[in-house]
DNA sequence: CTTGACTCTATACTTAGTATAAGGTTTATA
DNA sequence: TATAAACCTTATACTAAGTATAGAGTCAAG
């Protein structure tokens, strides 16, 4: 019967020494033979069958800690039990994946949406496809403060997505909206802020859909009421101008934040938007 | 303009305050005004701008050291290029999760299948699926050898499915071939490991398929070729005796691992089964 | 007998914080 | 105005699963 050293049994199964030594500490696998004067750990071979069981454990996400409880009380119903709660796991983690996945696609997107604009300050006309939205309703007019109060608005809004387990990524998607009803009085005011949302997303409360269409746009950079205020103005003069009819919400949408701080205020990428119909 | 206490900012923000002194300190994010008197911090609102993009860079998988030195560097194209990396990422993520996902759901199957497994030791006709293998030739006749050498023949599988970056978790599931040929001429001789596969999986080397049909199998708890011999006997014995034909190769499915040791040696539940013809 | 490869213990370090102690500050209440 | 509650400070230890390193001892081959 030969005796395998630590550095043999290590890189019989791609494993550092160290972890050995670890794993000998913890008393998760002790090498078969200590050699008394020098120390020396001496393993057989056919420990490497326990050895298998750790990483086994260890892949399907249990902690060294769990792993060792598990083995010392010779529970054969474990593993079972583990796969199980793991099944459970990786299913709802890969949802999250898929969900963050989209996110990100629609980030990309976006990024490069900013990175080809029209020009900035310029009206374009666009077709722009369904999209569905979660609306998030505050206390206060948002058009009738300043920043402060926008910036205590989006933290409310991120507890309530943190509340409702919905996925923090796509927080870097918002926009405002002002009701057409209250657009043809003339007036610029609103309560809501919204995420864009996947197409698949199941929540009944509040989520809303902005029909496909063609929509008067103008993009510009950084942000402040009184900057949205002005180029809301360029948007509508130009829409009358042109005899367009508005036919549904004002969107005020945030394309893409860019990670660049002046006086550590937010640096936004603004597109906004109003459906209309071309006489 | 009212300040914000490191509290108030924490839990409008919901992270802790620790994590707040933390980015204090690495520099990712300096509080507005620091009381030199008192030490205390103090937070403007406008902060959480910097604050959000940290965690959604955070979110993003990137460290934060990594987010300092890009915010550090102004650096406008990072969450562009962070985002397509993440893309792809994500993706060979979701991959693997549902390759793990398959795999644990076989586990899952052979563990109920050892719950309620026919007596051990008598033989059972059963009808199998298409299963498809991953073989493995190792240098030795594991038949002619004992379990140290197995042992061994293990752990090259395992360092090859390291090297070719299959999932670890096939590796729960292995069992040796004793071809037809071999087993027609009254030996039990075997150089072939091989390990269970998904049916998507993609390899052009070493696959091979196990043609769904009626097996004679038989079962039996831990391991020793000692033991196979023994079982494997009784097998062929059953079918000489019904006049059954063999139709194929010798399978040997190791078909789960018990986390119990004696000697530190593996414990076992092994079926063996033959395909087999009824006449 | 020496050299090189190997092993030992002990300590520090990693990440992104959490937990706690001991002490100072602010704010609300009596 | 006194005091208590709530809050803030720094400093240290701890988490998980190791990795990296130093300094000293051991083993095997030539």
């Amino acid at each position: 019967m030969d005796m395998l050293t630590i550095g043999k049994m290590a890189k019989l199964n791609n494993i550092s020494e160290q972890a050995l030594r670890l794993y000998d500490k913890m008393g998760l696998l002790k090498p078969d033979y200590v050699d008394k004067q020098t120390g020396y750990r001496y393993y057989n071979i056919k420990q490497c069958a326990r050895l298998d069981m750790i990483s086994y454990m260890k892949e399907l996400g249990m902690s060294l800690k769990q792993i060792k409880e598990h083995l010392d009380r010779q529970d054969v119903d474990v593993i079972h039990e583990v796969l199980k709660r793991q099944k459970i796991l990786i299913d709802e983690n890969i949802k999250k994946l898929k969900q963050k996945q989209k996110a990100i696609v629609r980030s990309i997107e976006n990024y490069s949406r900013y990175a080809a604009s029209p020009r900035k300050g310029v009206v374009s006309i666009e077709q722009l496809p369904q999209r569905k939205i979660y609306c998030y309703s505050c206390s206060i007019n948002i058009y009738e403060h300043e920043l402060d109060a926008y910036e205590y608005m989006l933290r409310e809004l991120k507890s309530h997505i943190l509340l409702h387990d919905l996925p923090m990524i796509y927080f870097c998607n918002v926009g405002s909206i002002i009701r057409k009803d209250v657009l043809d009085e003339g007036r610029l005011a609103s309560n809501e802020i919204f995420l864009f949302i996947d197409d698949d997303f199941e929540a009944s409360n509040g989520v809303e859909v902005i029909p496909a269409g063609t929509f008067a746009c103008i993009y510009f950079d950084s942000f402040s009421f009184y900057k949205e205020k002005k180029y809301a103005g360029i948007l509508l003069e130009h829409i009358k101008q042109n005899n367009y009819r508005i036919v549904g919400d004002y969107i005020c949408e945030v394309v893409a934040e860019l990670p660049i701080f002046k006086q550590n205020e937010r640096n936004m990428f603004i597109r906004l938007q109003i459906p209309i119909e071309l006489c």
